[in-house]
DNA sequence: CTAGGATCCTGTCAGC
DNA sequence: TGCTGACAGGATCCTA
């Protein structure tokens, strides 16, 4: 469920709270997420980046922490930046529970990483294996919608893909950062069924599928994400983005568009998929 | 190249 | 009330 204005959400509270802390010492509860901890103690944050749906902690000793959140990963934080408040039930077991599995002490606050399913992950690498202003790290990460995927690179993946286009839409060594929610969403809005062959879009159905995603993902980020299943921010509130979600989820009700045919669902590629059989064609 | 399934894991919910 | 099975979606790996 963390997508790209998920991830995003994340890291820009993470800027606020967390840059220019100091690690004093790392709680590894859970062995799924040991790392070498010793890279990382005594060490002060310096910046927080985004690829695609993972972050960096980057570290002055020219470390960095990548995370991946996956589906259910939150990372919380309280401390002298943020006094406790009111704390989402997405929280499963609470802030400090048994689905805790790794807290960051800071010198003047703790990050919580919670995670019910735990296919989240964790580790520390160098930071000269990130590069530094592009999405792409050792070269593994694709380029990704409001950064640096262009409709040329778009529109040739696509003619070059037999695939269903939603399938290839999620496939995060193509493109990075697209999701369940934000797929069946532009495709709606692009008035394009999911089961397309990638390769059978006009240019100009292309060019809307590549503007829609565009508009779906910013509509993410206004609202600060989806909190549909278990995403909550750092500040353990919930986004806002499900309550305004174009097709995903909505089974069975009007299509916003035609507002006469009911929305189905069917699964495709493993994933639930939702779409007005009238509108996308 | 492609599709499909299993896997990681636990909470929630529908149905009986 | 309590059990069972389906489902949630990110990503990887394996088979066909």
């Amino acid at each position: 469920m963390p997508e790209l204005p998920e991830v995003e959400t994340i890291k820009l509270q993470l800027e606020k709270y967390i840059v220019g802390s100091v690690i004093k010492k790392l709680e590894i509860r859970n062995k799924k997420y040991e790392f070498d901890a010793s890279k990382a103690l005594g060490t002060r944050i310096i910046g927080i980046r985004r690829f695609a749906k993972q972050l960096s902690i980057d570290l002055e000793n020219d470390y960095s922490i990548m995370i991946h959140v996956k589906m259910t990963g939150q990372l919380i934080y309280r401390g002298s930046k943020l006094k406790l408040n009111n704390l989402s039930k997405k929280v499963i077991g609470g802030l400090d529970g048994k689905h805790t599995h790794l807290i960051f002490h800071l010198n003047d606050g703790d990050l919580y990483y919670n995670d019910v399913r735990q296919f989240g992950w964790i580790k520390i690498i160098k930071s000269e294996e990130l590069m530094r202003s592009s999405s792409a790290i050792n070269n593994n990460f694709a380029p990704e919608p409001l950064k640096d995927l262009t409709l040329e690179y778009f529109f040739n993946l696509l003619s070059k893909s037999k695939r269903n286009i939603k399938v290839l839409l999620m496939d995060q060594s193509k493109i990075g950062g697209i999701g369940n929610i934000y797929a069946n969403d532009a495709l709606w809005l692009s008035r394009i069924s999911p089961r397309r062959s990638a390769s059978s879009l006009s240019l100009s159905e292309t060019t809307e599928l590549y503007e829609a995603i565009e508009s779906v993902l910013k509509a993410g980020l206004k609202y600060g994400g989806a909190s549909e299943l278990a995403f909550v921010t750092p500040d353990g509130k919930e986004g806002e983005y499900q309550n305004h979600s174009l097709v995903y989820g909505n089974e069975g009700q009007i299509c916003k568009s035609c507002k006469i045919n009911r929305i189905e669902k069917f699964f495709l590629g493993g994933r639930g998929t939702y779409y007005c059989p009238e509108c996308q064609k």
